[in-house]
DNA sequence: GCTATTCTTGGCCATTTAGTCAGACTTCCT
DNA sequence: AGGAAGTCTGACTAAATGGCCAAGAATAGC
């Protein structure tokens, strides 16, 4: 019955999400056959939990419907993940982790347009086979991402931050023309990541029910192209004024 | 207790939205006083809505939350609106109808670079100036968008196959360089909308708590830009290659 | 074999929340 | 003034849901 603010009620009172990744009960040793099963368990539900809040996003999820889907007893569920937002945070950290290093391919001594269309053609690859974890994500920004700040604020931050210089190089070197490279990220993250979060309105306006393997293949290359187009780069790997 | 699939709770039993917007108990003239202070109360409870349902989501969001947001007793919200349901989609109505317009710069005879710039700065200003309703049409397609499927397989559909045709058109008359409609469309409303719905993460990365004026200046010159070349266009609007 | 540890699960409970309702109150019309 | 239509609201209810528990089943180590 806390008075709070009309709205504060989205931002739960959580610590964000740091590295402990596992369940709780804490098993004698961390290896050996009883590890190896819990392990498995682990993932079965952890699959299921992100298709369950990429669908519902967090509230609407519940844990009978992720228990369902991973055809175990709601109970079980609560004995791996103690709670909700337990199991939430770590499906989290999973998908962070892969987000931290699909920017991998942009190095110092790489070249730009090569560079530059790899990591596009990541992204792209990464809405198409992981749909679900990027809606997750998705949903947690939208809605103000407090689980996450701690993750956006450092280690994305960082990273980014790390990349920026590169391409501020590039550029000083007269390798790519002068783009603002953080801008240049959100463009390519929004370009790419709408093939997975936003792809029921992408298939509806393509009068399809699911997009295909041949729309994301179409997708790939049209966002190919306008990002190394607005980089200056051609497909090759010339740089141009 | 149905034995529902595990995930199929996220579509609810619902007929998407069309266009009877207001409460229910139909007063009996739609003019005067009365009707006035109607409306006012909705657009009320509309505005607290909005910024709910953006932060929290559909599940998320609660009755009294609004209600508290709104200052008004829960009660008299759900005289408006007789069920959380139709209010969502009375929001969503509102949302649509911003959505359909917004690309009303781009006509048969418009110049390609002036309609396109005047398109991605109109939607790069929404984001601006209407975030809380990005953000609910951008959770609602994350989700499967089963509210929205009819006004997105029709209405936004024939809109956007009309802009389509005319794009097809400027390439075939070499007003501007050969790029999938379809496609172009995607990247505008994802780079543009990012600012919106991923404000959060972009914020982050840029070190801010919120996105600034200025950063949104600097955003929609970006993605102006980005989307001019990757057209071929230059923005004074002279066609390229 | 025996015991300790881990795992499994049905059943239970407290809390939250959408929606109802009856009655009070206000405004309008004649 | 008086009544009718519309508006407002506190209190209540039924359903859903996260989480707990205790007892049983399985497994590993000795």
């Amino acid at each position: 019955m806390a008075k709070n603010s009309a709205v504060s009620m989205a931002a739960s009172n959580l610590e964000s999400v740091s590295s402990s990744a596992s369940g709780q009960p804490a098993p004698r040793k961390s290896a050996g056959p009883r590890a190896a099963a819990r392990r498995a368990n682990e993932k079965r539900i952890l699959a299921a939990a992100e298709e369950v809040f990429a669908l519902a996003g967090f509230t609407g999820a519940t844990t009978a419907a992720i228990a369902r889907r991973a055809s175990l007893p709601k109970a079980n569920v609560h004995y791996y993940f103690r709670t909700k937002k337990a199991l939430y945070r770590s499906l989290l950290n999973n998908i962070l982790d892969l987000w931290l290093n699909e920017a991998d391919s942009i190095t110092e001594d790489a070249d730009p347009a090569e560079a530059l269309s790899a990591y596009v053609r990541a992204k792209v690859a990464y809405s198409q086979n992981r749909p679900f974890a990027s809606k997750v994500f998705a949903n947690e920004v939208v809605h103000g991402g407090s689980q996450i700040r701690d993750y956006l604020e450092n280690q994305l931050k960082a990273r980014v931050d790390g990349k920026v210089s590169i391409i501020r190089r590039w550029i000083a070197e007269g390798r790519m023309s002068p783009v603002d490279p953080y801008h240049l990220f959100f463009s390519i993250w929004a370009a790419t990541q709408t093939y997975a979060d936003f792809e029921c309105q992408a298939a509806a306006v393509l009068g399809k029910d699911k997009l295909t393997a041949g729309d994301y293949r179409k997708a790939a290359d049209h966002v190919e192209a306008m990002i190394l187009k607005s980089c200056g780069l051609e497909p090759g790997g010339a740089a141009g004024s």
